[in-house]
RNA sequence: GGGCAAUUAGCUCAGUUGGUUUAGAGCACUACCUCGACAAGGUAGGGGUCACUGGUUCGAGCCCAGUAUUGCCCA
């Protein structure tokens, strides 16, 4: 049967995943096997495959088919996140194009909608992952709005509502004067303007001229000041410390305080605080105790706080304020003035920060074994520096701001049963709200409460993931939480840190009492040549689907993970992809080379046998370091170890040490054990390229029921021979030096040299010096020879008798440029020797180096002059 | 503004407690090559005063201080 010149991924990969599903291999249930479990971090349910999601599903698809393979029940939790805000968003938008808008709508209607839409578009992902060749357990696939999922958000809730950690408080929002709604700090962005700083002068109370001046670029929001505050060290402002001012045009009266928040030099280091509409005049009004006074109505304009300018829009309101702060002596200057003002991402209005009341966890002692567990490495971040930026956020933790004004998402379960902001009752459901409302003497009927209308924020229930995949909290100490919990590796990207990975392990050790996982790798952001994120706005991302297409599955897989490691950007181009696409056709034709050969039986040529025993060291050589670089997470590098392994070693070295020549046939034993190097290797490429491997795994040879790549076993390590390894290093720089010899003569490969060797003792490679070498004859004798080329290989000359040869200028030059690079090291080394100082103060062996160093190179040097001489 | 990183070949990165050739790899690049597995290939080759300035040391890519640039997080 022929087979195609190049490897054709497509159809091999169809056939391997659904067989791979048919045997069940993905599907994992306890059992005495140590468990080895990977949550998914869980994707929009809506979103669709992109890079980002391409590289952190790869590296987990390999971590678990190696544990498969290292013979783990390997267990990789699959599923999708419910994405409040972001998938709201959506429906809204489609809702609208169909002519519909939210605010028509019941909650019930809208939730109607949401879920057809979710049930429409949530499986396009996980199908796609199963493009990439993802071995997940697609049984246990998750939803955080599963029935069992909500109910376990619902129960933590409640939990830690009894257990005090989760009250209610004012906060200040981003709030969208013309959605009407509160938006997330995502969906604001920030943009530079040019605006004018107003300076304002305020009357300290009680003096007869005396003013503070202060700057501003919302006049407008004078009529909601509650201080003035200054920088305790500024001396202009001391004297005011502790006194009041009067505000202008409403004539309050308000203390002025001193902070260290205050910036002396911006302004006039003045500052007027107004805390129901700036975050940081907020936190000081909390500082001082201050009032808020909120000056807007949801629209935009002036409430009863506006006086004369109730209903007025507040940018109408700044011109005309400014006005008669000028009529009244107030406005001292004003001046242009730059300054970044943020805009709503869907309405472009101008964002006004506003005080709302809202859900909050207390977080502080909840924190407290979260960061401790991280320090000591119970929990390991790879790379660790992020351990850093982990401590600087956890020690200044702030309260969790766990509402949301949303639909979509877990409704809080809190129930009102008057208009107070204290009259309600957490409890799951409204008939058990009734029942604890009687236990406090309050009656009251299920149609007479309402349940809060927010939900609770998407963290708070993907902050459950990897315990409630397994039931963790609805069915405490289950068979499948105690033998799956702690998971062992978290793969997942840096920016979400603080919203996930840090919440996952808090409600881990309050939950279970235990960590969720034991590692977390975190990889890069996949940017564009230009060093762009790949986003879908920009356009820039290639669609990871086109590139399987493309390149192959395999091929997409090498490409993305050659070069990216723990921690670190990636950027992405698609040459990497064919780099994959080769490296896969590359193994593809070792495998027709060696499935062509003829096997005859006959006794293992001398060359065969040397390559299988120096194939054996050097296989193991590269087994150690690929462990070694899994175990400490180091992906890119592991591959790259497989990628030489076979490419340089197996393909450019061993088989062509071992081909028979055109037509020949090969011995069995060597066929033999070339074939098990083949199996070999391809289980080490496994988890890297899973689809060519298991082809290759059964096109080898005859394979038994069951018997497949996937579920094989890893290589155990023997121990390489490094005497072997050394030799044959040698081999190939001899090799290498007959080469360049060939080269700079251009002389042809096929055209046979002969060799002369000025030394005693044989090396045992010698046979596959002389295969590849192409050598007619290989001489080993004690005299050096004349009208010959010559080149050194570990202090051994070595003698390529000329024949006819003519150019003895190129020579020359070769020889007077390595005596130009042999003397720039000797002077380098002798240098360091003539010091004194290091050679009483360094350590003996490194002294002995040196001076081994310099030996060798005068005996060259030596050796090159002769050589030089000798050329005249 | 505060904090944390990083800076080594054209690009992406290694460089393991300071001492194995005057720094390595992959890709890219250059030259030559139908060489009976593979041109998606082979062979050979070029390319770096390790950001800069000082310091410690017999010895610094590695340790220390400062400068510059870049990135990330928080405000």
């Amino acid at each position: 049967m022929e087979i195609p010149k190049t490897f054709v991924p497509g159809e091999v990969e169809n056939k391997w995943y659904s067989y791979w599903l048919s045997k069940n291999y993905f599907h994992s249930t306890p059992d005495d096997r140590e468990a080895y479990t990977v949550v998914i971090p869980p994707p929009n349910v809506t979103g669709v495959l992109h890079m980002g999601h391409m590289l952190n599903n790869t590296i987990q698809d390999v971590l678990v088919r190696r544990a498969r393979m290292l013979g783990k029940n390997a267990c990789w939790v699959p599923g999708t996140d419910h994405a409040s805000i972001a998938t709201e968003a959506k429906v809204v938008q489609k809702l609208k194009l169909e002519g519909i808008n939210k605010t028509d709508l019941t909650r019930e209607e809208f939730l109607r909608h949401a879920f057809e839409w979710k049930d429409k578009h949530g499986g396009i992902i996980l199908d796609q992952l199963k493009k990439l060749g993802a071995s997940c357990d697609w049984e246990r696939t998750h939803f955080t709005m599963d029935a069992e999922y909500s109910k376990s958000v619902i129960a933590v809730f409640i939990d830690l509502y009894k257990k005090g950690k989760i009250y209610r408080g004012v906060r200040m929002v981003n709030w969208d004067p013309e959605a009407l709604t509160a938006v997330s700090d995502e969906e604001v962005l920030y943009k530079e303007v040019n605006s004018r700083l107003y300076h304002v002068r305020y009357k300290i109370e009680g003096s007869e001229d005396d003013w503070l001046t202060i700057a501003t670029t919302r006049p407008e929001t004078i009529l909601g000041d509650t201080a003035i505050c200054v920088h305790p060290e500024d001396l202009r402002y001391a004297h005011a410390v502790g006194k009041s001012v009067i505000v202008p045009i409403s004539g309050r009266i308000v203390p002025v305080i001193a902070d260290e928040y205050v910036d002396p030099t911006f302004g006039t280091g003045c500052l007027k605080i107004t805390p129901a509409h700036d975050i940081n005049d907020y936190e000081l009004g909390k500082k001082f105790n201050l009032p808020s006074i909120d000056l807007f109505n949801e629209n935009g304009t002036l409430n009863a706080h506006g006086l004369h300018y109730e209903g007025v829009d507040r940018f109408e309101c700044r011109k005309r304020i400014a006005s008669e702060l000028q009529e009244k002596g107030y406005l001292v200057k004003t001046e242009d003035y730059i300054n970044k003002v943020g805009f709503s991402e869907r309405t472009n209005a101008v964002i006004e920060p506003k005080l709302s009341l809202q859900w909050f966890l207390s977080m502080k002692e909840l924190a407290e074994p979260a960061l401790v567990h991280v320090m000591n490495d119970d929990i390991k971040f790879f790379p660790d520096k992020f351990k850093n930026t982990y401590r600087h956020w956890m020690e200044n933790v702030k309260d969790w701001c766990i509402s949301r004004q949303l639909w979509w998402g877990h409704q809080i379960p809190a129930w009102y049963f008057g208009p107070g902001t204290n009259d309600f009752v957490v409890a799951e459901t409204a008939v058990e709200a009734i029942e604890i409302l009687k236990s406090k003497g309050i009656e009251k009927e299920v149609s007479q409460l309402t349940q809060d209308e927010d939900v609770l924020d998407t963290w708070f229930s993907s902050w459950l993931w990897p315990i409630s995949v397994f039931n963790g909290i609805t069915q405490p100490k289950n068979p499948e939480i105690s033998y799956y919990y702690p998971t062992n590796d978290l793969v997942t990207a840096p920016e979400i840190m603080f919203f996930w990975v840090a919440r996952m392990i808090i409600a881990g050790y309050e939950y279970l009492g235990d960590l969720p996982f034991k590692n977390v790798y975190y990889t890069g952001i996949v940017r564009d040549k230009l060093g762009r994120k790949m986003s879908k706005s920009l356009g820039n991302s290639p669609d990871p689907i086109d590139l399987i297409n493309q390149f192959g599955a395999d091929g997409v897989r090498m490409g993305i993970l050659i070069s990216s490691p723990a921690g670190n950007d990636l950027p992405f181009d698609t040459s990497q992809c064919e780099q994959g696409r080769n490296f896969a056709n590359k193994i593809w034709n070792a495998y027709r080379l060696v499935s062509g050969w003829e096997v005859r039986a006959f006794e293992q040529p001398v060359h065969s046998k040397q390559a299988v025993t120096w194939f054996e060291s050097k296989m193991n050589e590269s087994l150690i370091a690929i462990n070694s670089h899994f175990d400490k997470f180091r992906i890119s590098d592991a591959l790259m170890e497989i990628y030489k392994l076979i490419w340089d070693d197996f393909c450019s070295w061993y088989l062509e040490m071992i081909k028979p020549g055109y037509e020949q046939p090969i011995d069995s034993k060597t066929l033999e054990q070339t074939t098990q190097f083949f199996e070999k290797l391809m289980q080490l490429l496994h988890p890297f390229m899973p689809f060519i491997t298991e082809e290759l795994w059964h096109a080898l040879t005859t394979r038994g029921e069951s018997d497949d790549i996937i579920i094989s076993n890893w290589p155990l390590i023997q121990t390489p021979d490094a005497h072997v390894l050394s030799s044959m290093s040698e081999v190939f720089e001899v090799i290498s030096g007959i080469r360049n010899f060939r080269k700079t003569q251009n002389i042809a490969q096929k055209v046979k040299l002969s060799l002369v060797v000025v030394s005693d003792a044989s090396n045992a490679l010698d046979a596959v010096l002389v295969k590849m070498g192409n050598l007619s004859e290989l001489k080993r004798q004690p005299s050096k020879i004349d009208g010959a080329h010559c080149f050194i290989v570990k202090g051994i000359e070595y003698y390529i008798p000329f024949g006819e040869l003519i150019d003895v200028e190129g020579e020359r030059n070769k020889i007077l440029e390595e005596i130009k690079y042999t003397k720039g090291f000797l002077a380098a080394v002798q240098g360091k020797l003539s010091n004194e100082r290091f050679v009483a103060g360094a350590p003996e062996q490194v002294v002995a180096v040196e001076r081994q160093k310099e030996a060798d190179a005068l005996q060259k040097l030596a050796l090159l002059e002769s050589r030089l001489s000798a050329l005249k």
